[in-house]
Formats: C-alpha cells, structure tokens, sequence
DNA sequence: CCTGTTCGTCGAAGCGCTTCGACCAAGCGC
DNA sequence: GCGCTTGGTCGAAGCGCTTCGACGAACAGG
C-alpha cells in the first residue's frame, strides 16, 4: 500500500505538501498539484482513514444509531437513510449505521468517545429516551430523529405530526366529512413510549375539536387482521363513520379488504387516508391509496446538516426542525357520502 | 481525555505494561494489571481508536453493505444482523452497516481499502452480482450473504433453498397433497438477477417432480391485491389446488384474505405454508400461517465467524455455508381435502 | 533599491497506540 | 554454583497522516 511519503518523492515534492494538495488546506500551484495528482494516480495510492483520524482527530464518520434487531427498517427509513448518507457523502463525511438496541446507550457513547465516528443520529426516540440523556451527559455531539417528551433545544428533526393530522382532518372535513375514525399505531408502541402513536392522537383529537367533531381513535396492532377487527369496532361504535385516518400500514391493507369484504365502497362510501406513510405503499392496494407521505428524505438531508453543524463547531446548532408530510392524492378518499352532491363534488366546503 | 500514557504515569508502569495490560498480548503481573485498572477507571481512560487502528494495521470493523435504500429491512435481515452484531462484539469487533446501493462496488471496496474496515458482508448477492468481482479482485476480505449465479470457492453463506423446497414439498406430499402451487417472488426480482426467486423456483418444480408431479410456479408482485390475483388465477388454472407455498409474505396476506372471501377453508380446503419467513408473519394472519422460518440469526452468525476467519489469516476460509428453514407449526397446513381419511389423517402417506 | 506581503513549499513535531528487542530478577536442573 | 530458561517490565521505533512555524522567492509600494 502506498503511503503519501511514497507520492511526495514520485512526485518531487515533500510530505505536507502533498497532504496540503489533497485536503486544500494551504494553497499549492497548479503545476505541483497536477504533479502530485499523476503520482497518486501512478501508485494507486490511497489515503489511510486511520492515520488521517489520528492526526486530525476527526474520524469523518456519522453514526446512525437504529434498533435494527427491534424494528425493521421500513421504506421511511430507508428513503431517510438514503438521504442521509448522500448528504453525508457530499460534505465528505461517511454514514455508517450502527445496529444497537435502545438499551444500550453506553456503548454507543463509548464507540463515539473511542473515536469511531464523530456523532450521532438517534432514530426512534421514545418520550423518555434514555439515550439522550447519556448522550448528553457525555458530550457526545448529537441530533435527535423524533423528539424526547421535552426536547429542552437538544437538536432534533422529526415529522410535523400536529401538522400532519391537521391536514388531513381539514382535507377530509373540506370534503364533507363529519365523523372521521383515526387508526393509530398498536397499544404496545403506546406503552414503549413510542412518540408518534402519542403526538399523532393529540393532534388528531385537537384538529377534530377545532371543527367542532368528535375525535374517534383506536390503537390497532401492526396486522392485517387487527386492521380489519378495528374497522369492524370502529363501525360497531359509529356506524357514521364516512372516513378514516390511519397511520399503520400494516393494519390499513387489512381495513381495505374487510371493507371489501363487507362491500363498502372506496372512496364512494369510506374514504381511507394513510398518512405518515412509506413510499410505495399507495400502489400497494386497489384502489391506491391517497396517502400523506412521510418526509424520509428532507429529514435524513436535515439531520446530517444539523449534526455536522454541531461536529464541526461553526454555525448555529439550529435547535430543531419538524417538517410536515406531503398530501399524494390517490383514490381512496372523496366525498362524504351524504354531502349535498350540489356544492361541488371533490371541493365541497364544511357545512356549519 | 485521558491517554494511555496518563494510565502509565499514573499506575507507576511503562507505557508498554498498560498496553500489554489491555490487550494481553503478554503476560503482566496480577498486582500490575489491577493498578492499571485502577488508574484507568480513576482517570475514566477510553483507549483511542484511531490510534489502535493505526498502530495495529486493523480497525476491527466488519461492515454489513446492505442496499437499504433499494430494500428496506425486513424481519429476516433483522435478525440476521442482529446475530451478526452479537457474535462480531463476542470476537472483539463492531459490526458497522454501509447503506450503500449495489452499484457502488466501488466505494465499498475504497473504505476497506483506506481501513475503515477490515472485511465486509455483503447482503442481496444477486446471480451476477459486480460487487463480488470488484471486491475480489481488490483483495479485500468479504463473505456473501446468497450466492452468484457460480460462487467458485468463494466464501458465502445462504439459505439452502433446495432443501427448504424439497421438505416444504415433501411434507404437504405427506399430508396427502398432489396439487401444489407455488407463489415466488416477483417477476421483477428475477429481472434484477435476485438468486433466492431462482433457486425456490428450482428447488419447488425438482421436489415436485420427484414425486412424480407437475409443479405450478407463479411470480407474484410484493403486494397483497397481487396475492388475491396469483390465487385466482391458480384455481383457474388448476382447480384440484389443495396446497400453497409460498415465498412472498405480503402477497400471502392478499391471499389468505382472498381465500376466506370466497369462503375456502384454511386449512380443510386449501394449506397454505409460507417459506423463508420472517419471524412474527405466522402470528399476523388468522389462522396463524404453518411457516418454515429463515434462518436469519444462524446465517448472522456463520457469516461474521466465516469473516474473521479470513480477516485474522487463520484456520481455513470455510467456503460456503448452507442453511435450511426449520418447520414451525401453525395451522394453515393440514391434510388435503381429497386424501383418503381412514390411512391417518395428518400423516397419511401420498399415493401413488 | 529597500521593506513588507503574499504565495508556495518544506521540515519537524506530534496524534495515541502496538510491538519488537532488550533487560533484569527469579527459579530451574545438574 | 553455573548457565538457562522464563515471567515481567521497559524504552524506543514506528503506524501514516495533519498542521504549525519557518523560509525563500516573487512582487508590490514608496
């Protein structure tokens, strides 16, 4: 393997220099850098991450901390992942995921303290993450995907869940709604703290009270069969029903086969909106849904640019961002079915 | 942060003696090695490593390159990182994921190169897949999870699809079934050149056909309304349909659901086992599906223990490691409807 | 023509660790 | 009591890079 003192002498030049010409540090002529570049190309030289950490003291590794084992990893994530790693990549910067459970906060801040990567992302923080305190409390340079029950201006970046529910319960009453169901992540996410089951629902009840409605929500297991029993309770309870919001994906392909099942018709009789939902998951289903779609993407892009606005010590850390999900009109929702049909089919304001 | 030189300085012994005292490359003293600890956990010493790295030429690093962008992370993969990571940390090493897509052979190979680790898994190896060639041809320590279309000795680990086909084959055969159905992978897996749709495929029509039966291969789309299609179209084919397998679970959950629309019982009218399941699909459905599980954690296992064999240059290299599914119990799979009731319901031999 | 800058380059001092050879004091057999 | 091994320790030489101070040359202004 060639080292750089092997390109400074093919190259006629000395050590730092060769270093200057690879990192733009200090300013080299072109003729030297051009010298240096054909006697790198000659050697097939390749720099040593290592001894570069070393002396920097910068490892220029991102670790994305994700419970692999515990949760999949979904097309949000991946569309985050993606993002974040391209992002990464362009500030020359690598991403690395590092598989560790929730629990076990300590060695990821040991394996940042030992250098291996210069910070964090922390996905699928829970309201009372025990991570981020550890974090914290070691100095660890870190951003946040999901946000504790308080953030307290740690850096954070997470969907805009208040936002999201908003939307759609002011898109589904735009059209006529009035008794809307929301179907939400299971119980058990619910009692591992999991956020977004929390602030969705929030948002949820506060969006359907704003317009004056009852918020109807049921927690349903990630499964098609829980999907379909939560539809069947759900219609049990309020037979009105002319509307759902989910945000389970799994549980929303059981609903639209019980729906059709039962002879329901989507959208003319139940409109069906997923938000918060993976790519790909609309042409899942017949009729495709009409979906909010997660921001997977912008958030990995944000998260990286915040963590490295912290890693390299320069800028503001830019405390937090939430971003909203994007509405993708599908098939899945219309009307509601006793709207008066005059005032305009797919626009049809609220009635009072 | 403290250095190992402060750890010396501290304990009253050399450099060296703390060094030794870690690592245990050579014999210390019992008295030696505790006041070195001591004065490690005074000082809250975390050794550097960059410097480890630097010094011993290794950065005990293995990486997964996994194409989470492409792929998500589903229960299987799950699990079989989850098994990597432990049995990495068991060795001494960190099992890092690089999310880097399949056409970036290239950087992989870089990474490892500047030692940023020192081997890599590499997951989703499609039939002629060019990360092998590249990382083979760099040198670089690797190990596929799957196999190209002509693995030539090099070191891999997989699940045995032949033999999972044969025994699904074999116990629906048993069960009395002779009318067997398999629904694959998509056709668009077997465009990329995705191995497994190819080797079930094969494995399913040889077992059949050691039978003396005709195999039924469809390729079915990753979705549920492909699953209800797949089936319909199967009992148009061939009506005297008694037994499922099945190797695409989101495509199962549309046919279960298309089953108990037309009222065909599970499993008195139609088995149905599901191969190379994830853990959990079994317990999503109603009635929990018969499954014969992935061996994601054993392949996690072998794989990394594979790696390090070729990392630290010792024993030899263990070409290729097959591992089969192992039958889990449910009840979607029992006796076909047309055997012969009085020879033994559940083991009722096939005839002839 | 002299001083003050700026540009390009160099040498050397680390970064924090591993590892090799050497050394010393015991402990051994004979 | 001799040389020999052996266990425990030390010093020093790197590993391959970054970065700082210094220095000569080219060039500007006065």
């Amino acid at each position: 393997m060639a080292t750089m003192q092997d390109v400074a002498r093919r190259a006629g030049v000395s050590l730092s220099t060769v270093s200057y010409a690879l990192s733009g540090t200090r300013s080299v002529s072109a003729a030297t850098r051009d010298r240096v570049a054909a006697a790198m190309a000659e050697l097939g030289y390749t720099p040593n991450a290592m001894a570069r950490g070393l002396a920097s003291r910068r490892s220029r590794v991102l670790a994305l901390v994700y419970p692999a084992a515990e949760r999949g990893l979904g097309g949000t994530v991946a569309e985050f992942v993606s993002a974040a790693a391209d992002t990464a990549r362009e500030n020359g910067h690598h991403l690395v995921l590092w598989p560790f459970r929730t629990n076990q906060a300590d060695e990821v801040r040991d394996l940042v303290l030992q250098g291996m990567a210069d910070g964090v992302l922390v996905m699928e923080v829970t309201l009372d993450d025990p991570r981020v305190a550890t974090l914290r409390d070691a100095g660890v340079p870190f951003t946040m995907i999901g946000r504790t029950r308080d953030v307290g201006g740690l850096p954070s970046v997470d969907v805009d869940f208040e936002r999201t529910t908003r939307e759609a319960v002011d898109h589904l009453v735009g059209l006529g709604h009035r008794r809307i169901a929301f179907l939400n992540h299971s119980e058990a996410t619910a009692t591992e703290g999991y956020a977004p089951t929390f602030r969705a629902e929030e948002g949820f009840a506060a969006a359907m009270r704003s317009h004056g409605l009852e918020p109807l929500t049921r927690r349903v297991d990630e499964s098609p069969q829980a999907g379909r029993e939560a539809l069947a309770d759900v219609l049990a309870d309020q037979p009105g029903t002319t509307a759902l919001v989910t945000m389970n994906e799994i549980a929303t392909f059981g609903v639209l086969a019980e729906l059709q099942h039962r002879g329901v018709g989507v959208p003319e009789q139940m409109s069906v909106l997923a938000i918060v939902t993976s790519p790909g998951v609309a042409d899942m289903s017949n009729p495709p849904l009409t979906t909010m779609h997660a921001p997977g993407a912008e958030l990995g892009r944000l998260a990286v640019l915040n963590l490295l606005s912290q890693v390299s010590g320069e800028g503001s850390p830019a405390a937090g961002a939430l971003i909203g999900c994007t509405l993708e009109p599908g098939q899945s929702v219309g009307p509601a079915r006793d709207a008066a049909p005059a005032s305009g089919a797919a626009q049809s304001p609220p009635r009072p």
